[in-house]
DNA sequence: AGGTTATCTGCAATCGTTACCAGTATCGAT
DNA sequence: ATCGATACTGGTAACGATTGCAGATAACCT
């Protein structure tokens, strides 16, 4: 089989193997051509391992996310994939937001990637880092740890996202406004409730429609539920993830409940289609493959750089994109 | 550092090395408990890359899209996350539908995975296979190449895809149908239009309305344009990808066509917001999730039982879901 | 007790590269 | 011709694990 080394490549030239090494390290030797043209003849390929094992280098960078299919982590990967370059290469986990399986993920990733850049799934993290305990290089990306300052991080203002928002729901005249939430023990989660908190409490108003969800779609059809449910329902809602403003807008439909006559409906991320869905959808919207490339950018120059360099934090905008799903309050 | 080696632990231990690997590797040895706490207390980790140089083996399997942010590939890659197993992990690579990249990353591949999932760019490869030069095993999903009777395989039937579809419109009563289609050069591509032109003929049509795009958004988009701006419309569409069929509705939504008034069409591939659009979206759905995991089993059972198992071919259903976006042509 | 297994152990070779070290050839300058 | 500097070269010891081999110990049987 394919299993021609470094030694038979010097045989055949007949040089040392160091030679060769130093050939394919980008020396200048002696025989250049007659090496380059052995190693196509004899149809060599370094190998990956025993180059990582002498180096300590692997040339592969970790993405870990959790859920791939959510189109906003898919633009994350995309972006860090336009950014990782030529000589290195991306390996993805997906937790499938599983704190169980992100855990073995980076056990199993030590040794096999220079570097992890992850969206971890919370933000409390009891006693000593659990990922300062590798000497694993990491970049958070959209989320961080408790230790979120020890690593380098490409973050959204998620409490300013929510605030525009809250702000522009309550500029239409709205007052009974809900927010479907995402689970508060991530960074966006608890940020962006914040965010919504402080909007309302600014205009004097209270959070009584306000539910704790989990950034999924069927998380957010029940939560969307629950909302109609009530004796008095919001005339607006603020949903926290794309994902749960799918399952919101389910929900809505299922119900028949329309939008924006009767309920207008704001979601946070935008989505290829937003445009498509009658009405079109309202959003908070960010660059998502920009954060990704920015992480990998981070994460590049911090291996170039060595370890001891000081961790840098960056920021991505947020805008609002008005669209037609929010309108005024019908019954003031 | 964390530079704690076998030896290390075979030395706190009072046992050779060989000890400790045996013990790794589920042998029983005499003090697995003395053992077991040696390897805690130093915080010791198997070097992958060791491992891998003595091995051969990497515990890694590669998946190679064209496009990661294609919700389709999404659900792949998340299929085949959930059948790999404790053991291993996958390695992503996007391609971006460029060839050169695709070749590359094949290369680069070599030697770091013990496997390659893979959705090819193009069916035609000009003299000896490429795939075939590496001795890496390959598991073609969604897409072949011209030799990929070599390789095992997880398709779609995507020409009786495409017949239903087409057989659908007609039997509304349409008779100017056309069909945006992906690139001919992809197995997709080309098998599908197989399937249209096959029950156009069956019908007694002609393929008057049929452009070749490239399965990209603004593929879709310009193809619907150019189906617009000619003498005679269509009355209704086939669109072989998603992202065409978002496209090819953003083109029909920026020109004020009323769908499906004065225009039916039907996809290829659901959408999770299918049912959101106005009206839902009709469309030859499959089950994109399946494919992931049966090539990943496919993989996982052909690396244990070795190279000389014959490769294996499976076939996933493609169904039609009916929802609003076809009607019967108006003007007969 | 003696012989035969069965079970575990350590030694050392090996996987394919890289990098250090010392050595040799080439060259220009004296 | 001699010298020093420069530019390559080959030999070889690592990197950290696995594994075949042969030896040692324990267990079992007659």
């Amino acid at each position: 089989m394919s299993t021609v080394t470094i030694t038979d490549v010097a045989k055949h030239v007949g040089v040392s193997v160091a030679t060769i090494s130093r050939h394919l390290s980008g020396f200048t030797v002696r025989n250049e051509e007659k090496i380059r043209q052995a190693i196509i003849d004899l149809n060599y390929r370094p190998s990956a391992a025993a180059r990582n094992l002498k180096s300590g280098r692997t040339g592969i960078i970790a993405i870990v996310v959790p859920d791939i299919t959510n189109p906003f982590f898919a633009s994350i990967v995309e972006g860090a994939e336009s950014a990782v370059g030529d000589d290195r290469m991306i390996l993805l986990v997906n937790t499938g937001d599983s704190r169980e399986r992100e855990e073995k993920a980076l056990t199993q990733l030590f040794g096999r990637v220079d570097g992890v850049i992850m969206a971890p799934l919370t933000e409390d993290e009891e006693g000593p880092s659990f990922f300062s305990q590798f000497g694993l290089p990491i970049v958070f990306v959209d989320r961080v740890t408790r230790d979120g300052e020890k690593f380098s991080s490409v973050l959204t203002d998620n409490s300013r996202g929510a605030s525009v928002a809250t702000d522009y729901l309550i500029g239409l005249g709205h007052t009974k406004i809900a927010m479907i939430s995402g689970p508060l023990t991530t960074t966006p989660g608890k940020r962006r409730a914040d965010g919504f908190r402080a909007s309302l409490k600014q205009a004097s108003l209270t959070p009584h429609y306000f539910v704790e969800s989990d950034f999924s779609e069927a998380g957010g059809y029940a939560a969307m539920c629950a909302l109609l449910d009530r004796d008095d329902a919001p005339t607006a809602v603020f949903t926290a993830n794309n994902l749960m403003t799918i399952g919101a807008l389910h929900a809505l439909r299922d119900r028949g409940v329309q939008v924006p006559h009767q309920i207008s409906i704001i979601g946070f991320d935008d989505l290829d289609f937003a445009e498509l869905i009658n009405p079109p959808l309202t959003v908070i919207a960010r660059d998502a493959r920009l954060q990704g490339s920015l992480a990998m950018q981070s994460m590049i120059k911090h291996l170039a750089t060595g370890v001891s360099t000081p961790p840098e934090h960056s920021m991505v905008d947020v805008q609002l994109v008005e669209r037609g799903s929010c309108a005024p309050p019908r019954e003031m």
